[in-house]
RNA sequence: GAUCGCGUAACUCAGUGGUAGAGUGUUUCCUUGACAUGGAAGAAGUCGUUGGUUCAAGUCCAAUCGUGAUCACCA
């Protein structure tokens, strides 16, 4: 039978599409779409991180998405009035990446298209991506608030990037000024977590100074012999008594001639390279300060794309990167090469185009770090809460050490600065309307914006109060958002998103909300980890470990995938995903197909549960363990411990309901209908988890079709209610004896058949009459005997019996009637296999030329096999034993 | 160098001071009327190491070893 034709195996397939088409249409996903079963003033908000307009989902973005709609589902069952906000990010940068190389491609440039040219193609690239993107999430079955999806790019968020900017410029949070900044030569400017910095196996050459005055060299040691051109000092360090007599003095440099002085500054580390450290304070961080601290020249030698200038004499013209070698050729030439040694260091990359970034000096746009004081107050009060809680520590050491964060891009996809300038009377403002036409104080119609636009993070920041209509002016007001969303959905509740992106966005969030609104942003953070293959290594493309997300749905369905990265999220731990894993999930989905099946082999459709119809005996155990299942799901959910809520879900529905409610059934008919209504409120417990699953089921159990009824996801969650201890303890009872039956059982070779008799003691036996059809059905005993404990025992010795032991009863199984010839033969032959294999290994053991001559690994194995088969001869012999 | 994780069964991992757990794998058996993507019964653990706190430690504390991540660095 093909795979597809088979019969009993769920099929995800034909059901998927068509509920989600269902669900979206009526509006579930939407703010009001539980409104039957809304509580009064309970609100939930979460915003989806915006995934970038560069391409298609990945798996992390499964694992994000499959949590935030597993915790937005809970809450719109539990009757919270939910926001659960969609967008997507234009992401700068890394857009503006993906359409030039579109360009590149049909042979053309951005210059070649100029600004509003290559606007419109990225426009074009946004709309595909977003189509692909918010298509993808469909698969996923993810939930937000379709209607109200942003981009932030669209006009009101462009409104509020606007309004807060000038908030920030007027409080004096923006500033414009000439810093050392990390410069990418393709990308412009970067902010100091958008470099990466990589080990590099690189090299230190020690190049000779010659002294001005000719009385002899210098030495210093440099990985970037280039940038020389630029040195303006060389300092050593005042106490170092091999160098110190020389400050004061004067170098020249080789090749050029200049003249540059000799300073003191502890900065430099005696122990390390020569001593003597050439400083070029327009491209080292370090040279920079020390450039301030004595006044030096700055002496930029390369332009903003890399290629050297003026100030480096026959060689400009060239790439930094390409001249290099170049440069230590002539220098070795000329005789100034003293060595060159390998050098292990780290370099600088742009984390979009991997280029190695240059320390620069450059006029940009910045926001003070004393813009983070209160976000890092508020968060430390309490205010906001990390899962796990030990981010906050990581969160506390980065704003800590905060440096003004440099907020122009040279790029022309993003939102750009609102800054003006009057080119008659030099007038700098910022314009939080509509572009002007004069300048406000000269009247000057000669003015310009500033060209650059905003880091992409700077909108990403206002998102969770944004999209809610802050800052939007009229824009897309009733439609996208509605006047009272800051008051209901204001702060979020929840943000999710891996702990990756703690720096780039959460931070900025926080330090942008508390500050534009005076609120944190959100209340709880739960940062998770990356998704890693099987082996834990990370995913990427040129190792060939990704997988697919929607690949993996097609193979497993949604639901599995879903529940298999819910399973695997344990806080603070990497998610190792695998196919054994995800086949594990999809054995799940059949399994509950499979239940609805046995359930249905009885009758068609069941009631919702109402407790008080519950009566049968194994009802109301089953009632308990999921009112115990019940409590557990909420209790996990309510702290983001999502695996654990999986795990107990797994774990009541296959170990609890299957393996024992369904199997005890089968002794008590009358209980299905009340285990059908159980299992239906169990779909329930478990949507958020998979939803198409559970809404299948619980319909195949229920009248009419999705079509006409009410869904699973606008119903209540099940509620806490009360656990019968009496009565788990009694069943207890019952599966400890029927287990121990079978335990029995097996000692006899009869672990698969029905036999006559067994009798089963215990120290309470007022409840036999509710226990025997159980044990009798699931032990496969014809006649099951329950008696107490003490009054039989005599009677039972007389006879022979094989007995089972456990912590609260004994079983007996008397083995006159059961012919044990033939198990004693099974068990004499093995026995007599045994001994042969014993006699043997013992045999060539005790040769002393075996012991001398053959290999080492020989003698091991066959020491182990001895001890294996001795082993095995112990319990043998003790079973022929018991049946002497 | 600093900070933060992780180390528990063969593997992947849960474990919230109170008798060591799950899934997979493995051994034996079973096509038993929901399900072989299944069922039954088993075997399998010096909880990295050493100390300490406690009536009680896998769990708390300290040290140490191994391993991973992040941040910061020396030209």
């Amino acid at each position: 039978m093909s795979e597809t034709t088979k019969k009993n195996v769920y099929n995800p397939k034909e059901i998927e599409e068509r509920y989600y088409k269902l669900w979206e249409e009526r509006n579930y996903f939407e703010i009001e779409g539980n409104k039957s079963i809304q509580k009064p003033d309970k609100h939930f908000t979460i915003m989806m991180p915006p995934p970038n307009v560069t391409g298609r989902l990945h798996i992390g973005h499964a694992l994000t998405f499959t949590l935030q709609d597993i915790i937005v589902r809970y809450k719109r069952m539990d009757g919270y009035k939910t926001l659960w906000q969609p967008g997507v990010d234009h992401a700068g940068i890394a857009t503006q990446n993906v359409v030039e190389k579109q360009l590149l491609a049909e042979g053309t440039t951005k210059e070649e298209l100029g600004r509003e040219g290559f606007l419109e193609r990225a426009w074009l690239q946004k709309e595909n991506s977003q189509d692909a993107i918010t298509g993808q999430l469909r698969k996923l079955g993810v939930s937000p608030a379709w209607s109200r999806e942003r981009f932030t790019m669209d006009e009101g968020l462009g409104n509020a990037v606007k309004k807060s900017f000038k908030q920030m410029y007027d409080n004096g949070f923006i500033v414009r000024g000439n810093y050392m900044i990390n410069w990418c030569t393709h990308d412009g400017a970067l902010s100091d977590i958008e470099v990466e910095h990589e080990d590099h196996m690189g090299k230190m050459y020690h190049i000779n100074y010659p002294l001005a005055d000719g009385s002899g060299n210098i030495t210093v040691a440099t990985t970037r012999p280039e940038t020389y051109f630029g040195d303006t000092a060389v300092m050593v360090h005042p106490d170092d008594e091999r160098h110190n007599a020389l400050i004061g003095k004067k170098i020249k440099l080789p090749l050029i001639d200049r003249e540059v002085e000799i300073i003191g500054d502890s900065h430099v580390d005696m122990e390390f390279g020569t001593g003597f450290v050439k400083v070029t304070p327009a491209h080292d961080t370090n040279d920079y300060e020390v450039g301030k601290r004595h006044d030096l020249e700055f002496i930029t030698i390369f332009d903003d794309k890399g290629f050297l200038n003026e100030h480096c004499g026959e060689l400009q013209g060239l790439e930094r990167l390409e001249s290099r070698e170049i440069i230590v050729a002539k220098l070795d030439e000329a005789g100034f090469m003293v060595k060159i040694e390998d050098h292990a260091h780290q370099v600088g990359h742009c984390y979009r185009c991997k280029n190695i970034v240059e320390p620069y000096i450059s006029k940009q746009w910045f926001v003070k770090k004393e813009f983070a004081a209160s976000a890092i107050e508020k968060v430390n009060n309490g205010e906001a809460e990390f899962f796990p809680s030990h981010w906050i520590n990581s969160y506390n050491a980065w704003m800590g050490e905060l440096r003004d964060w440099c907020i122009s891009r040279q790029l022309w996809w993003g939102h750009q600065i609102p800054v003006f300038y009057c080119d008659d009377c030099d007038h700098e403002w910022v314009e939080e309307g509509d572009a002007p036409h004069v300048c406000p104080k000269c009247n000057s119609e000669k003015i310009h914006q500033d060209p650059d636009v905003l880091d992409t993070w700077f909108s990403s920041g206002l998102w969770p109060f944004s999209t809610l209509g802050w800052g939007n002016d009229e824009a897309f007001k009733g439609e996208l958002w509605n006047e009272d969303d800051m008051k209901n959905f204001y702060p979020n509740n929840l943000l999710v998103t891996g702990f990756d992106i703690l720096f780039f966005w959460v931070a900025r969030m926080l330090m942008m909300g508390e500050n534009t609104t005076g609120e944190l942003p959100f209340k709880d953070i739960y940062l998770h980890a990356l998704v890693k293959d099987e082996h834990g290594e990370k995913m990427s493309k040129s190792k060939g470990n990704v997988i697919d997300p929607l690949e993996t749905i097609e193979k497993y369905s949604t639901d599995a995938l879903r529940f298999t990265l819910a399973v695997l999220a344990v806080q603070g731990r990497d998610i190792k995903l695998s196919e054994d894993k995800l086949e594990q999930s999809r054995n799940f989905t059949n399994k509950l197909f499979n239940a609805t099946n046995f359930l249905q082999l009885n009758q068609e459709h069941f009631d919702d549960l109402n407790p008080e119809n519950i009566q049968t005996p194994l009802g109301k155990y089953m009632l308990s363990r999921f009112n115990l299942a019940v409590k557990e799901t909420r209790g996990f959910m309510d702290v983001y411990r999502f695996n654990d809520a999986a795990t107990v879900l797994y774990r009541f529905l296959w170990g609890e309901f299957c393996d024992w409610g369904i199997e005890l059934s089968k002794a008590d008919k009358a209980s299905v209908a009340e285990l059908g209504s159980i299992f239906k409120a169990s779909m329930k417990l478990l949507h958020p988890f998979m939803p198409f699953i559970t809404e299948n089921l619980y319909r195949r159990l229920s009248e009419g079709e999705l079509e006409d009824s009410e869904s699973i996801m606008v119903q209540a969650y099940p509620e806490e209610a009360k656990v019968d201890e009496d009565i788990i303890k009694k069943f207890d009872l019952i599966m400890e004896a029927i287990v121990s039956v079978r335990r029995c059982k097996t000692l006899i070779d009869k672990g698969n058949q029905k036999i006559e008799k067994a009798i089963v003691l215990l120290s309470d036996i007022n409840d036999k009459w509710m226990m025997k059809p159980f044990i009798e059905k699931l032990g496969k005993v014809e006649n099951i005997t329950i008696q107490s404990r003490n009054k039989i025992t005599e009677t039972i010795l007389s006879k022979s019996f094989i007995s089972d032991i456990s912590d609260n009863l004994e079983t007996y199984i008397s083995t006159d009637d059961v012919d044990m010839s033939a198990i004693i033969g099974k068990l004499t032959k093995q026995k007599e296999k045994l001994e042969k294999e014993i006699n043997k290994l013992n045999g060539m053991l005790n040769n002393e030329r075996f012991v001398a001559n053959a290999p080492e690994q020989v003698i091991v194995e066959n020491r182990q096999a001895l001890a294996d088969a001795s082993e095995k001869m112990a319990k043998v012999e003790g079973e022929l034993k018991g049946f002497a």
